[in-house]
DNA sequence: TCGAGTGTTATCCC
DNA sequence: GGGGATAACACTCG
């Protein structure tokens, strides 16, 4: 579910809560909650103090006071939350990390819960290179982040002999981009979801990248999207950016710019969502 | 009962 | 070797 925006939301909600706690007590609870590349269980971060929250794309990370880091990508239906240790265990909790106030506290207050139905999530400690972690050192800049360069994305993308669709999916080129926001900004831009990269125009390419990361930050401000409850903010809130959609999951109803009705088309086990009449 | 779902990546094939 | 397409991963819900 997480695509950037929601991802952001989640940061900036531990950011709120976790920094400077000291990490104790964690805990797996289901094999797959840890990426099989961790270079160690999560035990390994037991101790350490959480200095920052950072965010690439859809993957987060918890910058330590050791050498080492803590990864975490959301995948389909991941959620953390930061909950009071004996709230109830929820059914798919995969982890949690105990939040003391120093190594040996007396008392866990709160955790962070690692919880995710369909486990395509994971947890990861790794090694940091120049401050980013092995698993996220080939995913591209985010639009959002200081070092994004439109212009270099821009002739990346030309340059490609595949749709635009799948191009605005690949997380090496331009990173946190989804389904639900890539086919929001094409629809923003007037571009169909088929047409080929190479024949696309400069101005054309620069145009869907920046209606997309239009509609992706109103959609942080809206404190993300969600459908159901596979998304939460880190307080258990629901994003209501939904509600602002206008292709995804709107299949049959009517476009509101000239009201043709959203086409939905399959693509490499996935949905593209357009106006027929709007992106030709 | 079956299909579809917000993501990533391994593994094919060209 | 690389780009690109596809399947697989697991679980729930309509």
């Amino acid at each position: 579910m997480p695509e950037l925006p929601e991802v952001e939301t989640v940061r900036r909600g531990l950011e709120k809560y976790v920094l400077g706690k000291i990490i104790c007590d964690a805990e797996t609870f289901h094999p797959r909650a840890i990426k099989p590349s961790s270079i160690a269980g999560l035990s390994a971060v037991n101790g350490a103090k959480i200095l920052a929250v950072h965010r690439r794309g859809k993957f987060l990370w918890f910058e330590l006071n050791r050498e080492i880091t803590l990864v975490a990508h959301l995948g389909m239906s991941g959620q953390l939350l930061v909950q009071p240790s004996l709230a109830t265990k929820q059914p798919h909790l995969r982890a949690k990390l105990g939040l003391g106030k120093g190594i040996r506290p007396k008392k866990i207050r709160d955790e962070i819960r690692f919880i995710d139905q369909r486990t395509f999530g994971w947890l990861s400690v790794e090694q940091l290179t120049n401050g980013i972690p092995t698993c996220v050192e080939h995913i591209a800049f985010d639009p959002f982040a200081k070092e994004f360069n439109i212009k270099q994305v821009v002739s990346n993308i030309k340059r490609k002999k595949t749709a635009i669709k799948p191009a605005l999916l690949s997380q090496g080129v331009v990173s946190g981009i989804g389904n639900i926001y890539a086919d929001e900004g094409l629809w923003r831009a007037r571009i169909h979801p088929e047409i080929i990269c190479e024949d696309l125009s400069e101005s054309e390419i620069k145009k869907v990248i920046t209606s997309t990361v239009s509609v992706m930050k109103g959609a942080i401000k809206a404190g993300g999207t969600s459908f159901d409850e596979q998304y939460k903010n880190v307080n258990g809130e629901s994003g209501y950016f939904s509600r602002s959609l206008s292709v995804y999951g709107r299949e049959g109803q009517p476009c509101s710019r000239c009201s043709t009705a959203i086409r939905r088309i399959a693509f490499a086990n996935r949905s593209s969502h357009f106006c027929p009449r709007c992106q030709r």
